[in-house]
DNA sequence: CCGAGCCATAACCTCTGCCTATGCCTCTGC
DNA sequence: GCAGAGGCATAGGCAGAGGTTATGGCTCGG
């Protein structure tokens, strides 16, 4: 099921914003530094696409039709998303020069640091970071070799040898479709039923399952039925449980705008804390500087 | 501050998530309807452009490096993005010989209608869909000269002469950047508060802005400070918001991912009811049916 | 009434990306 | 062992999408 053709040039579509912002389409082409029959041709290319008006030309600028306000609108959530994805790629290339480098955990790498380093790039649009995902021990052994400046991991043991401070909390949750019979209870339910449910879950070994364990066996449950379906991607679990498969645990942070829709029901569990501490970590005792703590307070502000 | 380069052209990161899902190049080019020459080319050049490997090609077929799950983790969120813009793009053409005609009010066109779609769509994959996107008066005429076969409208009043259902249901949410004095707040602030504070307003005229004075006066504010600024997207808003321009009061549907990461605060309102139900629509008295009803369903079980 | 700003059209060109054809490699089954 | 199937890479040829510059027409303000 590939992605329909109409969709698959974002310049367009961010070539459409800039027109909306700046109301002329030369100046959004100057923007983009093309000639202005090239937006021009572009934007018109892009009407016949999708088979809609979206602007006013007049001999003094152009505007957006309402259509187009709509479009905009909808276009804007993805053209974000895409400069995210860009950011995130871009530390990603391993650059020998790079003035920063960043070593994170799972969670933290895949939810929240591309908008970070969005932010970030809006103060030092030239600065290079290099980002390496890993697990809370190589995080640890890298800032250890300096081999990385600052770090991010989740969960409750921390790595000796390093300072920490929580700069956002996730919490391991419960979801199951709004049909779903645990959608329905007054209370929450217990451990052991959470434990005895077949479970849509990521392949063994992930960060979230062993988490999801660890909380459940302090609380004196150690027998976990199997899953019932074993999926490589969060969306895929989502799209599965919403389906009805059967419950799922996930971070917040995949589910939140599921939630909020509706699309998804949160189930509370009675007595487990399935809270996480998302924690900046760094060398002890060293002071962070420059660009290490820029992004530092980046994620502190925005988690 | 345009798109770069390296993320414009969607078909190939689709490209690379069919190759995770189905574990070789020629079958991913196969479901792509190209051929697998031009496929392989296309990853190398996405690999090239990114400065990344993200494939092990084997003579017995292709599997994602680390690396390339991180990538291909991204890489989904925004093709799903996409593929819920082109969904609700595809609804907004006029065709004329559409089974289905949506008449729908700003919030739910804006954030709930395209998942929506995507999910008729899977259900119904040739199914011609029409959205028309207007005011709750707007709605209720098209449903009653039948010129819309199902409508969604926001808010309190139901315009006479329609059956309604309610599907989901969003609130008004003061936000304000984890910086400002109202995030420290044990309590809830007062109506009078809010209404004193100049807030970072959509332009006059929006749907949230007239909700949220009508939920003041009810509650015997009548005067309003003026806004601290006017802005024409959402998105501009929670920039400005997290920037620190002041509160700024929101649908949860936008800010659900903002306040999940903590990047925004939501400040609760004493005493106020922000809840919008967000309902159904249709002619009173008749029975959904076909696409109409299946619709109604997926918005049910979403929202 | 003239000049500035904006958009459209036209003619030309470049270069990206696709297709077909073919070859090599690896694993499987006989 | 060997043959065949499936997978990826390379090569050559071609079409077309999209870019550029040059130019013209429209509208508004001074």
């Amino acid at each position: 099921m590939p992605l329909p053709p109409q969709v698959t040039d974002l310049s367009s579509l961010d070539l459409l914003l800039s027109v909306a912002r700046l109301g002329s389409i030369g100046q959004a082409a100057a923007e983009h530094r093309i000639s202005q029959p090239a937006a021009s041709a572009r934007l018109r290319h892009l009407e016949r696409r999708l088979g809609l008006t979206l602007l006013h030309r007049t001999p003094r600028g152009s505007t957006l039709t309402p259509t187009g306000a709509l479009i905009a609108d909808w276009a804007r959530t993805v053209v974000d998303a895409a400069d995210s994805f860009a950011a995130a790629v871009q530390a990603l290339r391993v650059t020998k020069e790079s003035r920063l480098t960043v070593a994170a955990s799972q969670t933290v790498a895949e939810y929240l640091l591309p908008a970070w380093l969005v932010a970030l790039r809006v103060r030092q649009p030239d600065l290079a970071v290099t980002l390496q995902a890993a697990n809370s021990a190589d995080v640890a052994a890298r800032l250890l070799a300096d081999r990385a400046d600052l770090g991010f991991v989740e969960g409750p043991d921390l790595p000796g040898g390093l300072d920490a401070d929580t700069v956002a909390t996730d919490r391991l949750t419960v979801v199951v479709a709004p049909s779903h019979r645990w959608a329905r209870r007054r209370r929450g339910i217990t451990p052991a039923e959470l434990a005895a449910a077949p479970l849509v879950a990521r392949e063994a070994g992930s960060g979230t399952r062993r988490a999801l364990e660890s909380a459940l066996r302090e609380r004196g449950v150690g027998e976990f039925a199997a899953p019932v379906l074993e999926l490589s991607s969060t969306t895929a679990i989502k799209h599965a449980v919403g389906a009805g498969s059967g419950p799922a645990v996930l971070s917040s942070l995949a589910v939140s705008t599921e939630l909020a829709a509706g699309a998804l029901v949160a189930v509370p569990v009675d007595g487990l804390d399935l809270r996480r501490r998302l924690r900046a970590v760094w060398p002890a005792g060293r002071q962070l500087t420059g660009p290490a703590r820029d992004l530092h307070s980046i994620a502190r502000r925005h988690g």
